[in-house]
DNA sequence: TCTGGGGTCCTAGGACCC
DNA sequence: TCTGGGGTCCTAGGACCC
């Protein structure tokens, strides 16, 4: 048996923990640039708040019913995730969670007796409330996919599960099967879900089960499908996965907070955004050997309504992997300065690192310096500098000092429990 | 005016080799 | 005149996730 863990509505869970006027309130959280709403509560929902919508166009609903609005302040977000994660693993053990976003985390429950499976599962949801004030819903049964459906009826019918819905019978499989829209399954996005449905008829989880494994890898992506189709089945085959794995990639990718025309300027924000992805290659002790940065832009001539925008990449390989910030942005510049095009409107820009190797264990040429000493503790430093006092304190002169580019965040909450100067005050 | 960011896995197809 | 088959490796791109 597994469990997954959802927090509700978590950014908006994180920010009421610092504003309990917003309890039964109608509360959403904004992407970075305040360009769309990420997470909304259940008021927000009622009153009509889309996933994934453009803020601007809900400006007005917005103020109508009176909901407020914040920025994404990720510091937030990311130690009270830690905190939520540090529960689970008090009540299940380190080995039993998988982290698997910021607010979920599946729990192995192999080795909890039949008997106990309830009074566990209900344990995990009250100690993580109590614990972190953050409410959760708990999903469980035999496979992945499977706690994915339980806990989408579990938050879809919040006051009659209490969050917790658990499938033990095949009675009970099959009825949440047959409550579950195809779209709603754990890897049914939009494309499957219109193929299943305007192809094959099939337009929930239980007739999607009828299907046999051939049919699955004809028409849903082969080994993928047929994966999928066996935990519906209740076949257990997406383990848990070993939690000191290593990103296999690493991006750093951002808008601009408003378009950017001239090369200096786009390579200040790719120098920032290279020095923040080697920062988090640095963190799992990696150097990268394969450099990808890309800019995209969008025509001037543009109606509203449409969002049609072009993206061109570019890449090289490194004669050895590095996890050196200077060495990086050097590779990235040259990059960038090939990309560049005079005249467009460009709107974001990134850095993608990949082909990742353990930084002990670099393989050398016989033309590199030998400089890599010297340039790994020069990295150590900064890192501490920068961890420990604020955020790039200290930094690369490439990187810009009036960054126009830098993205807007206008409602931002304090960073309550990461910086001492924004604690939060008790008068 | 204004539409996020960061990941994973898989497949098809081309290049190359013997 | 005539021009195989099987294998590997790599990359680009698609689909999905939160």
């Amino acid at each position: 048996m597994y469990a997954i863990v959802d927090c509700n509505s978590f950014y908006c869970s994180c920010e009421r923990l610092f504003a309990p006027a917003l309890y039964n309130r109608p509360v959403a959280v904004l992407s970075n640039n305040d360009g769309c709403i990420i997470s909304r509560t259940d008021e927000a929902k009622a009153i009509g708040l889309g996933m994934g919508a453009p803020y601007f166009q809900y400006r007005q609903l917005i103020e109508q019913n009176g909901i407020t609005i914040f920025s994404s302040n990720y510091h937030l977000y990311g130690d009270i995730s830690r905190r939520v994660m540090d529960t689970l693993r008090s009540v299940a053990g380190n080995n039993m969670v998988e982290v698997y976003s910021v607010d979920e985390a599946f729990i192995n429950l192999k080795e909890v007796p039949e008997k106990k499976l309830s009074s566990f599962i209900q344990e995990l949801k009250e100690r993580t409330e109590q614990w972190t004030g953050i409410q959760v819903s708990v999903g469980a049964a035999p496979t992945k996919v499977l706690s994915k459906v339980a806990n989408r009826l579990a938050k879809k019918n919040k006051i009659a599960t209490n969050c917790i819905v658990a499938l033990n019978t095949e009675e009970e499989i099959q009825d949440a099967l047959q409550r579950t829209p195809v779209g709603d399954i754990w890897g049914i996005g939009r494309k499957y879900a219109y193929t299943l449905k305007e192809f094959f008829a099939i337009e929930n989880a239980w007739q999607l089960r009828q299907m046999n494994e051939e049919w699955a890898r004809k028409n849903l992506g082969g080994v993928i499908g047929v994966r999928l189709l066996k935990e519906l089945k209740g076949f257990s085959c997406v383990d848990m996965k070993d939690p000191l794995e290593n990103k296999k990639m690493i991006a750093t990718t951002r808008m601009f907070g408003k378009p950017v025309y001239e090369l200096p300027e786009l390579k200040e924000a790719i120098a920032t955004y290279t020095s923040r992805a080697a920062e988090k290659l640095r963190r799992q002790y990696c150097a990268t050997k394969y450099i990808d940065v890309f800019i995209m832009s969008r025509p001037h001539t543009q109606k509203p309504g449409d969002y049609y925008t072009e993206s061109r990449h570019l890449h090289c390989h490194l004669p050895v992997a590095t996890s050196d910030t200077q060495q990086m942005i050097r590779y990235a510049k040259q990059l960038i300065d090939q990309l560049y095009r005079p005249g467009l409107k460009y709107i974001k820009a990134g850095i993608i690192l990949s082909d990742l190797v353990p930084d002990n264990s670099i393989q050398g040429n016989l033309f590199s310096p030998f400089t890599e000493t010297r340039q790994k503790v020069l990295m150590n430093a900064l890192d501490n500098i920068n961890f420990s006092m604020r955020d790039d304190a200290v930094r690369y002169a490439s990187t810009g000092v009036k960054r126009n580019w830098k993205m807007r965040q206008e409602k931002r909450s304090k960073r309550y429990t990461t910086r001492w100067e924004e604690l939060f005050e008790v008068r």
